[in-house]
Formats: structure tokens, sequence, C-alpha cells
DNA sequence: GGTCATAATTGACCGCAGTCACGTTTGTTC
DNA sequence: GAACAAACGTGACTGCGGTCAATTATGACC
């Protein structure tokens, strides 16, 4: 889309696009805050953005979008705290706990919205919207990226597959989140689950103390 | 509901009702198949149900309550397999597999209905609809079961809460069934990821081979 | 200024899930 | 049978998400 023409910082087009954009997302997300997410209309969210309905569907095409974006907006504050997964330091464990404690505080910091988002978010990855993995926007690569580099630093068990791993943790994380934004109750408790799920997920990725690669890797080869 | 009045087995106003809910769910399953669950209306299922729409609305709340039917039948399906949970034999991590691989297969032979029924299960379970863990009938509570079966007879460590674990394997089973859903390769792909992930969690949850309760055990000092 | 292409806005309109007040059928009691 | 209540069926109606053809604002070029 954007055309890179030269200097020209924003034309008025583009000033009055990006205004029009903020105000019918502030004028959204004030009325989820007050009615709640199912219970605003988006002609409502038209008349106290002051445009016509059709001009909210030209920003957000579907109601739903709402949602997406404020995931973004998570995320954008997710890199603004940590920089770049590549910039984390210190164990796999402790990096990964670090990323889903901030966003589970961004989240319950809003309950309901957070909710909805979550429940969406779901929806909109299978449901082909999202043209799988879009990049580093969603904490499976995050997880993928972190357990990789444990394995070369041997934090990590080398005959797991990463992607196993992490799509694990993803699931975990976010059904946790879920769960606990159904019925909040304090955040402790929250960063608790998680991180006794990392813990059953880490042990079972670490390196066995005594033989190693010697055991027989249960599974595939006939169980019964 | 259903009053046990003596044994007249079905008055005649029973056997209309469950015949008229038996119409409306085959004719409905029949368009689902033919057109897909979202470009099937409502009105076209009351029709060729012989119905009026009214009518379906009355036995199937929501249109997403086929979703809930099926995944119930599925449960059934079930239940009819391997009589209940408590009766399954052998290891947990080999019980566990077995139902899974069972309720994947069933999901397997259908992928479209099954992607949209298992999405509607977490909305709805996480949306208030279902009572928190109604009975037996969600794979959490027969991970669950199972677990603590396992820490009985030493299978699992004792000091993993089942509850944690028990979310960690439905949260893993009903995210790769999802994943999987959307884009059908061979079946036995799904077996192999399912496996690889219960691998993941057992060995993470299994008693430690050398010192076993000895560890620092990462995170949270203070257990409860 | 005037002309034109393109981007943005608009609100009437549509499709469909879900509701509800009313009509009909069934079972019950005398 | 008649009279009645409760269950069941019905389709016109409502509310809302989403579309689109028509209209208007914007900037580029002369």
């Amino acid at each position: 889309m954007k055309e890179h023409t030269e200097h020209h910082p924003l034309t008025r087009r583009e000033r009055k696009k990006k205004e029009t954009r903020r105000r019918i997302y502030s004028a959204a997300f004030r009325l989820f805050l007050e009615k709640g997410f199912d219970n605003t209309t988006v002609e409502e969210i038209a008349e106290r953005a002051d445009v016509a309905k059709g001009t909210v569907f030209n920003y957000f095409p579907q109601k739903t979008s709402f949602l997406a974006a404020l995931a973004d907006e998570w995320m954008d504050q997710l890199t603004e705290e940590i920089g770049s997964i590549e910039q984390l330091e210190g164990s796999a464990r402790g990096s990964l706990e670090r990323v889903f404690f901030f966003l589970a505080d961004l989240a319950a910091a809003n309950p309901e919205l957070a909710h909805q988002a979550l429940i969406e978010s779901l929806r909109s990855m299978y449901d082909g919207r999202i043209e799988d993995e879009e990049s580093i926007r969603n904490f499976k690569n995050i997880a993928l990226v972190l357990l990789e580099r444990g394995q070369s630093t041997g934090e990590v068990r080398s005959d797991v597959e990463p992607h196993h791993a992490s799509t694990l943790m993803e699931a975990a994380f976010h059904r946790t989140l879920v769960r606990w934004l159904r019925k909040p109750g304090s955040v402790d408790d929250l960063h608790g689950e998680i991180s006794a799920k990392l813990d059953i997920i880490f042990d079972g990725v670490a390196p066995r103390h005594e033989t190693d690669s010697a055991r027989p890797k249960s599974g595939r080869p006939t169980r019964e």
C-alpha cells in the first residue's frame, strides 16, 4: 500500500485518516468499557465517533477487528518493554515467564475485553484470516525462538521438537489466561498458574540428569 | 426435567417430540455437510425438517447448539467405546492416548464440522454457558481422573498439581486437533503430534529417576 | 482557476439469528 | 363428551453485522 513518496511526513488526507481512525477506535473502546463488547453496536460506535456506519467498516472490516487491534497494541507494548525477542537475556524459562507475565498483566488490567480478544484471536488464527504465523506477532513464535536458543545452550533437550513444545506453551498460556479472565482472582494466582505450567513443560523438556539420550523415547514405536 | 412417570415408555407427545428433534437434527447435519455450517441458514434447516423456524429454536436454542449436540454425541461414542473412565486399564499415558486418538479419529472423519464444533466448545466453555466442569463431559476431567490414578500408582510425580497437568493436556489436545482440522493431512500425523505432546507432558510429570524430590524446583518457591 | 482520477464517506439496504404473542394440539379431570 | 391447562408449533417481527452503489472530498496536473 503506502507509497514511499518523498518526505512529506503526512498529507492532509493521511492526517485526517489517521485522526478518524483514532476517533473511531477510541469511541469503540470507551463504549466497550461502558457497556461491554457484545452490547455495543457498530452504529453506536459510529455515532460517538461522528461518522457513518459504513465508515467504521472502512477502518475495521469486522466488529471483531477492534479486538485484533487491541491485541496488536499489546504486542507493541511488549516489544516496547523487552525490545526484540533476541534481546532477552537469561534462561529460556525465565524469559518466557517474563513475557507471559507481562502479557498476563496487560490482559488482567481489563478482563472482559481481554477475554473477548483472546477468544477472537483463537478464532481468527484458525479461521484463516491470519495467514498462519504472522511473523513474531504471536506467543507461539516467541516460545519457538526461545526454545531453539535453549537447545543451543543446552537448557533444553535437543531431541524435543521445538514446534511441539512451543505450541504446547502457547496453548497452555492462552488457556490459562482465558480461564482466569472468566473469573478473575488475584493476579498472583494467575502468575502462579502460568509458572506451574511452565514448570511442567520445562521439566519435561529439560535434559535428563542421568543418562540423557539413552532413554527409549516413549511413543511412536507401538505403544501398548 | 423429565418426570419419572410410571413406566409408560413414551407418551405420544414424547414420541413426537423425540421424532421432531431427530428430524431437525438430521436435516441440520445433512445441510451442514452439503453446504457448510456457516452457509446453512436456520430457515433452510426448518424447511428441510418441515417445521417452522421457531420450532427449530425450540429444540436448539442457538444455531451453535447443533455443534454442542455433535460434541455430546462424540462423548457418548467415547463412553460406548471405553465404558467409564475408571474402567480404562493400563498406564495413564496409554489410556489418555487411547482416548485422545479415539476422539481425534471422530473429529477427523469430518474436519469442517469438527473444526466449528471445537471452536464453539471453547467459546461455550468460557462464555459461561456450560456451568464449569460439566461432570465427565470434557477432556479435562478425563485427564484429571487418569492423572490422579497415575499418582496413586506412582506413574506420575505426586508433587504435580493434577489440575494443572490436566488443563495442560486438554489445551494441548484441543489446540493440536483444531490446528490439524484446518489443514487435514494424514491421520497418522495427527496421532504423531498428539503422542509427541503427551510425551513432553509426561516426561515432565514422570518421577525423576535419580533423586526424585530433591530438585530445587524452579520458579515459585511458595508452593501450596 | 478548471479538469480529472482516485480515495474516502455515506446511509439505504440485505441476510440472518433469535424473539414472542398468538394459535393449535395434547393430556387431564369431571 | 365439555372444559381447562400446559406443552408445543408458528411465522411475522426485531436488531444488528455487514455490503454497496452513489456521492463527495482531495490532490495532481495543466
